[in-house]
RNA sequence: GGAAAUGUAGCUUAAUUUGGUUAAAGCGUCGACCUGUCACGUCGAAGACCGCGGGUUCAAGUCCCGUUUUUUCCGCCA
């Protein structure tokens, strides 16, 4: 037997117990004449004590060649410590070894196993399983397991049923890239791995599953992000006969009890804003509520007064930042660089600072008077003390530069307390969004999501206006869910990837499976799918989702650990029927 | 595809602005000492061709060009 106890549980209570306990040197303290060594595992961590006079001199000799990371396992008494540590669960005792036996040596561990590691993000990458044993990563790892655990017990009472999909499956065109896998036994022909079960869950909707989840790995061959992954996890479920208001209200309420689990946090409300409104308020369509700082628009208040920034453009929009007019000349020259950086890309910030004393001052002062900014300031809700940031141009790109505005700006002010949660959820969504690049509609959700009934109309004369019954949840300016209610119409199917410029023959080698299941009493359905990585991340209160994944790829796509990808042998390309263009390596 | 930041002992960083002797510190490692440590302490030692390649110069960690690593962002992510 390996352990009577873990190295988190002992204590007064074991007072003389003999115990035995495996586990790793977390660090040894040589005294010379007393060695004490913290023995950890996942559950916590034990002292042990060799003394020369206690301990048998054989032991004591092993004992001071213990190393950091070594795997030991020890046999000794519980007793109680001369002094205390109280910052540890273990702290009141400590184990007398008298059989010490090493199960493994370590080298020594190229940055240090403590909480606060000196370790840099490559090299704990390239050790993950070191890094692992660090408290911070393991508590993630764990509090995922606990969030996982909570949404499966939450969606298991609520009856749905959780059914595997596979993951070898057809790559079609439409969204992001696939990765593909090639097929030996096929030759020349490729299996996709899933960018998301979609079509199997509604084919299980026809199966009359009723009500499926699955807690599954989607991919998609995109550009990595803090937030992204190529391989990703998905919590995704679908239900048969409901309309949007029952998912809406089955997933708040998965995701309430989330809060409440795993938070403590008691109701709280999950308002509504149409997509429309979210982009008029706050340009994005996954905004943080946590604040306000919402857009108002001044074209009617602005323009015509002879300022040439403002007249003439589509949008003259403001947001109100508050306590802003207490900022120095170079914090809001800092601001405008900010703004004016390729990444944002505008040309420049129209400040007005509404003093204290109930005075404007404003970088536009040549053009508009104080009536005029007095104006701006009551349409605005501005208070004294506030600043008043007004951008203009093209309406897509302006709200979209504002919008970043705003987030950098709540970073600054430090409000966006990740303790706080407020979710949202954006409704309405436009069923298509025309592509420049390729002069086609694209399917804003994906091209199974049912357009509004009252708008079926509009399809044929303005699609571009067709509002489509899609929702996504956000939470905290992060989008962590997304579905819709699906067409179930073969009809209407079909009609979709019309306008979506898919011939009849490509919508039929690609998708007809699905348009044949729709003939055979394909019942009204819909769902949705959270990202639970990221979920986690924002429940667990950081930005990045790496560390709430145990082995995640870094930047380029890399498993900096196990080195993949790699380049393949030239036997199993052949075997598979492949060649590459590039050399070897 | 694009932008920015970044790479110096095992690790984390300094010295780069203004080119100039032997590249500095903390942690870690190793050795010695230490009668209750728990961020143990004291003393000592080893440890770096400054990411890679080229150039300018009497002289390059420092300046220039190229390349590459990692991170963050834009594009992309139905």
């Amino acid at each position: 037997m390996y352990r009577t106890h873990n190295c988190g549980e002992l204590s007064l209570r074991n007072l003389n117990n003999s115990v035995t306990l495996s586990g790793w040197v977390q660090k040894s303290r040589d005294k010379g004449f007393i060695i004490w060594v913290d023995l950890r595992d996942r559950y916590g961590i034990t002292q042990l004590v060799f003394d020369e006079k206690r301990t048998e001199k054989e032991v004591y000799k092993i004992a001071q060649n213990l190393g950091r990371e070594f795997v030991v396992q020890i046999k000794g008494t519980v007793i109680e410590r001369e002094s205390k540590n109280s910052n540890i669960d273990t702290g009141d005792i400590e184990v007398l070894v008298e059989k010490l036996t090493i199960l493994n040596k370590a080298k020594t561990p190229p940055f240090t196993i403590e909480n606060q590691t000196d370790g840099g993000e490559e090299l704990r990458m390239q050790y993950r399983y070191l890094d692992i044993r660090r408290n911070p990563v393991k508590e993630k790892l764990l509090f995922r397991s606990q969030v996982s655990m909570a949404i499966r017990n939450y969606l298991t009472d609520e009856g749905f049923i959780d059914v595997e999909t596979p993951y070898l499956i057809k790559s079609t065109p439409e969204g992001a890239r696939d990765f593909v896998v090639p097929s030996r036994m096929n030759e020349g022909q490729f299996y996709a791995l899933p960018q998301s079960p979609q079509t199997f869950k509604q084919l299980l909707m026809i199966g009359g599953m009723d009500k499926y989840f699955q807690i599954v790995k989607c991919f998609r061959d995109e550009d990595l992000r803090a937030d992204r992954q190529p391989e990703f996890t998905q919590i995704d479920c679908e239900m048969t006969f409901v309309e949007q208001e029952d998912i809406l209200t089955q997933f708040e309420g998965l995701i309430q009890s989330l809060l409440e689990k795993i938070k403590g946090i008691k109701k709280i409300p999950f308002p509504r804003i149409s997509y429309d409104d979210a982009i008029k308020k706050y340009g994005s369509d996954k905004p943080d509520i946590r604040f306000n700082m919402t857009f108002c628009e001044l074209n009617d208040l602005a323009q015509g007064k002879g300022f040439g920034v403002f007249d003439d453009q589509e949008l003259v929009v403001a947001i109100s930042v508050p306590g802003g007019a207490s900022y120095s000349r170079r914090e809001i020259d800092g601001l405008i660089d900010w703004v004016k950086r390729p990444q944002i890309g505008a040309k420049g910030l129209i400040w007005v600072k509404y003093n204290e004393d109930g005075t404007f001052k404003s970088s536009v002062d040549k053009f508009f008077n104080a009536a005029d900014l007095s104006a701006w300031a009551t349409f605005c809700n501005s208070k004294e003390g506030d600043l008043i940031l007004v951008l203009s141009g093209e309406a897509k790109t302006t709200r979209t530069q504002l919008s970043a505005l705003r987030m950098e700006l709540a970073d600054r002010l430090k409000l966006r307390d990740p303790n706080v949660f407020a979710p949202l959820w954006v409704t309405d969504f436009p069923l298509l969004e025309w592509d420049e690049q390729s002069k086609r509609y694209h399917a804003m959700h994906h091209p199974f999501t049912a357009p509004k009934p009252e708008h079926l109309e509009l399809l044929k004369t303005n699609p571009a206006a067709v509002k489509a019954n899609a929702y996504d949840l956000v939470l905290n300016g992060n989008e962590i869910g997304g579905g819709s209610i699906r067409i179930h119409d073969q009809g209407l199917q079909s009609e979709m990837f019309d306008l979506l410029g898919f011939s009849k023959e490509d919508a039929k080698k690609q998708f007809g499976f699905l348009m044949d299941a729709f003939q055979y009493g394909a019942p009204p359905h819909g769902g949705i799918a959270f990202g639970l990585d990221r979920l986690v991340a924002i429940l667990g209160g950081e930005e990045t989702i790496r560390d709430f994944i145990a082995f995640p790829k870094n930047n380029s796509g890399r498993d900096v650990m196990i080195n993949a990808p790699s380049s393949l042998d030239k036997n199993q390309l052949e075997e598979l029927a492949l060649k590459s263009n590039l050399p070897q390596t």
